[in-house]
DNA sequence: ATATGTGCAAATTCTTTGCATTAGA
DNA sequence: TCTAATGCAAAGAATTTGCACATAT
């Protein structure tokens, strides 16, 4: 199905996403290791932004240490191959980084999961921030909330 | 040495506001002291959200211990006089929670400095994420940049 | 061959908790 | 008075660091 094809050019074609991101990693003069590949792997394959804790606990058991996930992500976050979310409990998470298509998330306080939404305000915010003089301009928006299911399955009131 | 000059009436009424402030705190059931007295007053005077271990420095020194003030912000919180905020480098900032008055924050990635944004383009997003099934909606918002003082300061390129 | 990456252990940092004492209403 | 709040010490949780060994290039 999918090819090794190295141009950007592919969305969602998993093999060519992650020979482009260990690319990325070698171009940046990084080399390429299991810890790294199986990061990158995962945090294509799966959806939601995860902890290290959660990271290291869906990697093939005995992949590598606890701490190693800490400082590969680190690599990946300089390289701008993953984007660590902060929801706000004292825990980072990360995702990968699809390119330029930004996007948030919705975070249930009751169930605590998450809903990503494509759709991103915060350009024109960006813009006004530059034009009072900031440079290299980024953000963070999470949004919170309680989904339709804990609504319905506890109503206290 | 402290500025402990108890004056202050330059944009806001602070009287009122911390008269309110501590009235809201006693509707909730809690005790007005000294501590909790002084973390308001200085969350209204002063700007800039501030961390636990900032809070405890502008207070006059030996005030309270570093951990009530993580106890009394915890109450603060709770009883909603206080907002926190999250810029993303492990450690929270809190700051006055002035009503219904959103506003949102530009951070310095260089000397940290933080601009107060008054706008809040999150209104519609809110909106939205209702209409998608959510109750309690709430948000986050930080924005980060380069300030035009530190571009000046170092111009590597 | 050699510098980069990893494992293990221990340290750091921010925050929370237990318990006896103090003080607000 | 009588319970909520505080101080001190110590615990807890997430993340980082030091150093010897392993491994990608």
């Amino acid at each position: 199905m999918e090819h090794t094809e190295h141009a950007d050019h592919g969305e969602h074609c998993s093999e060519g996403q992650l020979a482009a991101a260990l690319a990325v990693l070698k171009e940046a003069g990084h080399r390429i290791t299991a810890p790294r590949r199986a990061l990158l792997e995962l945090l294509q394959k799966e959806h939601g932004p995860f902890s290290a804790d959660e990271l290291h606990r869906r990697l093939p058991t005995g992949l590598c240490d606890p701490v190693t996930v800490y400082r590969c992500i680190a690599t990946l976050e300089e390289t701008g191959l993953v984007r660590r979310c902060d929801f706000g409990d004292g825990i980072y998470r990360y995702e990968f980084n699809t390119g330029e298509h930004h996007h948030h998330h919705i975070i249930c306080r009751a169930c605590a999961s998450v809903k990503t939404l494509d759709v991103c305000f915060a350009d024109g915010l960006e813009r006004m921030v530059r034009q009072m003089g900031y440079a290299n301009v980024t953000h963070t928006l999470e949004i919170f909330g309680i989904c339709a299911e804990c609504q319905k399955a506890r109503r206290p009131l």
